[in-house]
RNA sequence: GGAGAGGUGGCCGAGUCGGCUGAAGGCGCUCGCCUGCUAAGCGAGUGUACGGAUUAAACCCGUACCGAGGGUUCGAAUCCCUCCCUCUCCGCCA
């Protein structure tokens, strides 16, 4: 059914958007490009593709008449009367050699313009230049009221015992945290309970990849080359520690064609992610909200084109039902032009209700790629038996960030003695236990 | 870490002292024929990317691709160099 890792290496030309798309709606690219804001520069484009073209056309002209003539030497048995010819090949194929060098250097200047430009977002996006400008889409849930004044989640959790930021800073430095008995079973039963919805209800194929990555995953799924310094990278084998399960999922099918009933494919997987947070100093110090090490569970599509659109509209049903099981009140809000990730051309956010901050905070980000990821990591599929390949669209949610839906079971179903009750739905992974503490 | 073997099309598998091999042969698959049905048999077809041409796609023309990159040569799957990966044995290890 789904066939085996082949060997090629991706086609430097589909690292982004279709080559002869840009070339062609050269101003609507720009357009919609504009709208993520920043920097953005198309004007070498013209220059560089064009220049690409001509030498392209002037060496392989040169190629055909090399082949011609190099086979008409082959079979002509005297040598001696094709001594002009095999001259005048040599100042050819000199020829080519040079034009092919210089191509060489176009191509390259024009794959690293092509493979920092971000994925084009989606006529239906909210405009905007911040999250200021995100538009709400729905509210689930009441939210809690409390007859005291709700504590954040690390007072609520180190009076209990069951977080300990002091001695995860001894052991290896800020933004890390330790999890110790009834908070360490409740992200294991977190985890577990997450995993069995989307496999059981959702019918998500559970996956548990490799948790470091290569270059080519990470060019992939694009969070190379662009942003390195956001990534661990290990000491001499040049991996990367994965930042979301999504990379080496998503990268289960790099350079593969898949056949049009494969899809849609759905798969979930538990990971940790592994994020420098390089930039946010000063931001979320404390607690656990934004950790250099946290884990997640993921939800990867691979679907049809024209099916990814209803597609992500399940996939964020899927991510919410969580909540909805555990009775977390929450919002969701379709990401603006300004706030979307890199590769994503729609994004809608989750976002969890935090009584202590008093505010949303994202718990789940689900978006839809297109063919973004697709062309870069060259996946395909096939519509029918010996039709042409075409890209398909992949799209990845959280299901939910772990570390998060903690903070939100803890600070929401907080009691007055200090005690956090726990969600109904996850007793059954808690040995029946109905409460932490108290 | 040490020793050896190998990487060819969807798969298996040939490639002679470099030349007409995008690549024999087989299998699979698709279409057609034949046959009460099935099986067998017969015939044809069956990679991808880029560029050109085209209103556009298909067809067509050209180029490239036999793990990757470089070299020798008029010409390389075939010769040389470097790297990567896989397998087997030994060692080490959860």
């Amino acid at each position: 059914m789904i066939k085996v890792w082949p060997q090629k290496q991706t086609e430097w030309t589909s690292v982004m958007l279709d080559l002869k798309f840009i070339r062609d709606n050269l101003d609507e690219v720009e357009r919609r490009l504009g709208t993520r804001g920043g920097d953005l520069d198309l004007s070498s484009f013209r220059r560089l593709d064009q220049q690409r073209r001509d030498l392209l056309g002037e060496s392989e002209a040169l190629k055909a008449e090399k082949n011609r003539t190099s086979s008409l030497i082959g079979r002509t048995a005297d040598k001696s009367q094709v001594q002009g010819e095999i001259a005048r090949m040599k100042e050819v194929s000199a020829r080519i050699k040079s034009l092919d060098e210089d191509l060489k250097g176009v191509e390259e200047e024009l794959q690293q313009l092509l493979l920092i430009l971000p994925n084009l977002p989606e006529e239906k996006c909210p405009l905007g230049a911040s999250e200021e400008d995100n538009r709400e889409v729905s509210r689930w849930g009441s939210i809690p009221e409390f007859s005291f004044e709700p504590k954040p989640h690390w007072d609520i959790g180190e009076n209990l015992g069951i977080l300990d930021f002091e001695r995860a800073g001894k052991i290896s430095g800020a933004r890390f945290a330790l999890l110790r008995g009834e908070g360490a079973r409740l992200e294991r039963a977190l985890i577990n309970f997450m995993l069995d919805l989307h496999t059981g209800e959702h019918k998500y194929i559970e996956i548990l990849p490799p948790f470091m990555v290569n270059r080519e995953s990470m060019t992939g799924t694009g969070q190379l080359p662009k942003f390195e310094d956001d990534l661990f990278h290990t000491e001499g084998m040049d991996l990367f520690l994965i930042p979301t399960a999504e990379v080496p999922v998503t990268n289960i099918h790099r350079n593969e064609i898949l056949a049009s009933g494969d899809l849609p494919l759905l798969y979930t997987a538990y990971t940790p992610c592994f994020r420098k947070e390089a930039g946010s100093h000063g931001r979320d110090t404390r607690g656990l909200i934004r950790q250099h090490q946290f884990n997640k569970v993921e939800l990867v599509k691979f679907t049809r084109p024209e099916d990814s659109e209803a597609e992500l509209a399940k996939l964020l049903a899927n991510a919410e039902e969580v909540l909805r099981k555990l009775e977390l009140p929450y919002r969701v809000v379709d990401l603006c032009t300004g706030d979307l990730g890199f590769s994503a051309a729609r994004t809608y956010d989750i976002e969890v209700w935090l009584p202590a901050q008093g505010v949303y905070r994202e718990i789940s980000s689900c978006s839809n790629f297109r063919d973004f990821q697709a062309r870069r990591a060259a996946i395909r599929f096939r519509r029918e038996e010996g039709g042409r390949p075409e890209f398909v669209h992949t799209l990845n949610g959280s299901g939910l960030a772990v570390g998060r839906t903690l903070v939100a079971i803890l600070e929401n179903y907080q009691q007055e003695d200090g005690s956090v009750v726990v969600p109904k739905a996850l007793r059954p992974y808690l040995g029946g236990a109905e409460r932490i503490g108290g």
